[in-house]
DNA sequence: TATGAATGAGGATTCATTCAT
DNA sequence: GATGAATGAATCCTCATTCAT
């Protein structure tokens, strides 16, 4: 039941930061969305703060899951990491709320520890989880291991310096051309450091 | 006179949303900060907001000014490509304040109309920009235009990119080191287009 | 079980005053100190006022219990006068909490009907038992009853204004010294007027 | 002027504290009293217990100031110490107020450094004068300095006990003629120490 | 009896903006 | 041009009280 209520207060939240943005959002609209009052916010977050690193935390958390759903069941290593980096690129266009919300905490990284902390979790497991596909490619004999430590930073930074820029201006550019180009382009820099 | 109180609150400003962060500032901290009184900020400016988006506008123009200086000198096409993504890619090092400033105002760009054109303008320039060396290469015969279209967005998606991951977590990777990699992808891709 | 269940609900709340203060003790904290639920409270007292004059009266209840016992046994006139000062001066030290309560409760006795009614009716029980002990030295023919009449008010202003001094300010005298000058005084008093 | 509006604030304070009592009061409540807006206050005392302190000392001040006014012109020592001790006692008859104001505070001082500092300071003051007057009897030889260290203690004591006990029930007793005892009682004490 | 989730009015405090000086 | 006192709406948060279980 706890869990039930922490979720509904959470995709309230949500629903607010993503209508009004984070700036303007008051526990008053929160508790208006959740359909609760604003007495049993403070039931289940000890404050607003609270409540939107848990906002932050579930949105990571749901982003993560859908985004490995389907890279997860992919065996051949070419494969899984050219989906993955599909993946990662779609997201703006597949999941727009996250970004919203994203773009709405990071500009409060750096004055709020909590928040940090969250978010430096996040990014380390999405390298992270690059990195793991890599090592596997190497294992199998696909790539060489040297030159690819830097590698998940680099598709991670592409996937949310494309997000971003699309967010903003969505006619900036085809999120699938640009797709194909940066897969082609690391598949280019892994076997070219291989041959 | 009235150019010189308005860069003097800007910059004020700016000195504030660094400090304590774009959602936590005052006009009255802004007012202490610049040395003046909040009363004169509503003689230069419209309103808080106005002061904002003149701020976001001032940080683009200083940082365009800064990452172009070295750049407009250099003639030879692959040299001066080569010298824009890396000076793209040493922003959050050089002037982490400007990522300070742009990650806050980032999540403000769904919700304030001002302040979504100016960036978007922005960010259509530092594409224009990129897109006019490339045409340059083509031009001299260096390389094929074909499949360009789409390399300025990724030089600046993934310079933003790498950007926003070092100013979240300074220890995530070196910037040095991935800029060398991502320049020999971009070589690879516009020769191997050619080629 | 009803009764034990008050006493346990009204002891909680005296730890939370002596420890919190009147005015910054909630339902929530006493029911806490208490380790029972919110809900039970209502179910044994009427709201929070009720149950403060509650606390008001046992705490009254206990101290005169505690101030009597001593002098109770005491015969002799001038032994049982001069053993009840001191008493009385001592409650400070001796049961510092019951001070604590007090000042907490008197500033609402103006505000307050039921907390007035239960003040001043421990008060005049307090002149009342000094009134007492004067008679039997009258009946007994140790002193005169002429001018005896506002002695009980002296005797007890006496006590709580100490009381009071030396709870603000533990360093502002010696009680031990102070109360056996004051009993000289009452002696020097009531004999004077008899001679 | 800018300590024309303290003033203004903290009277209207005082009215409303007298009115409601202590924990009743809203800084809404002391705004509309003193006919300004909430945000005033905040631009005059930092904040509600800040106003808070600063009406207690006003409220100290001032009383300091009406009970020594008719003391000061009096040379003659026994005249001098009978008319402070009659004024001390007077207090609650001719300054209702200020005992209205010190009981809301009393139960504050434990739970309050800066209402604890500024109230034992007032006490200290209040024994500090008494001594004085003390000290010019001996000095003019007309009593002797032995054992008189605590009578300032037991002076002002009274007189907060009986203000106290008078506040609380008027019918207690004669203010005037409880006085009278108590004058008669010092002066038993300090001549007899003397002979 | 007993619980504690739920309510929503009310409290302290902040802050963009105005305006008399 | 320049000041900063003044406003009051809006914010976060607390808390007495109720009630379904």
């Amino acid at each position: 039941m706890e869990e039930i209520r922490k979720e509904q207060v959470i995709n309230g939240a949500i629903r607010c930061i993503i209508k009004k943005g984070f700036n303007q959002v008051s526990v008053k609209d929160i508790a208006a969305e959740a359909g609760v009052s604003t007495g049993i916010i403070y039931h289940y977050f000890r404050n607003k703060n609270d409540l939107l690193v848990q906002v932050l935390k579930y949105s990571f958390r749901k982003s993560h899951e859908q985004a490995m759903e389907t890279v997860e069941k992919i065996r051949p290593f070419e494969e899984k990491l050219l989906k993955h980096i599909e993946n990662i690129n779609f997201v703006p266009k597949e999941n727009p709320d996250f970004y919203s919300i994203l773009l709405n905490f990071l500009g409060q990284v750096k004055y709020n520890q909590a928040v940090e902390e969250v978010t430096q979790k996040f990014m380390r497991n999405l390298r992270l989880y690059v990195d793991r596909i890599l090592e596997v490619g190497v294992k199998q004999g696909y790539i060489k291991g040297d030159h690819l430590e830097c590698l998940s930073a680099i598709i991670i930074g592409l996937g949310m310096g494309l997000g971003i820029q699309w967010t903003i201006d969505k006619k900036a550019f085809s999120i699938d051309q640009i797709s194909e180009i940066f897969k082609e382009m690391v598949l280019n820099y892994i076997y070219k450091q291989t041959n």
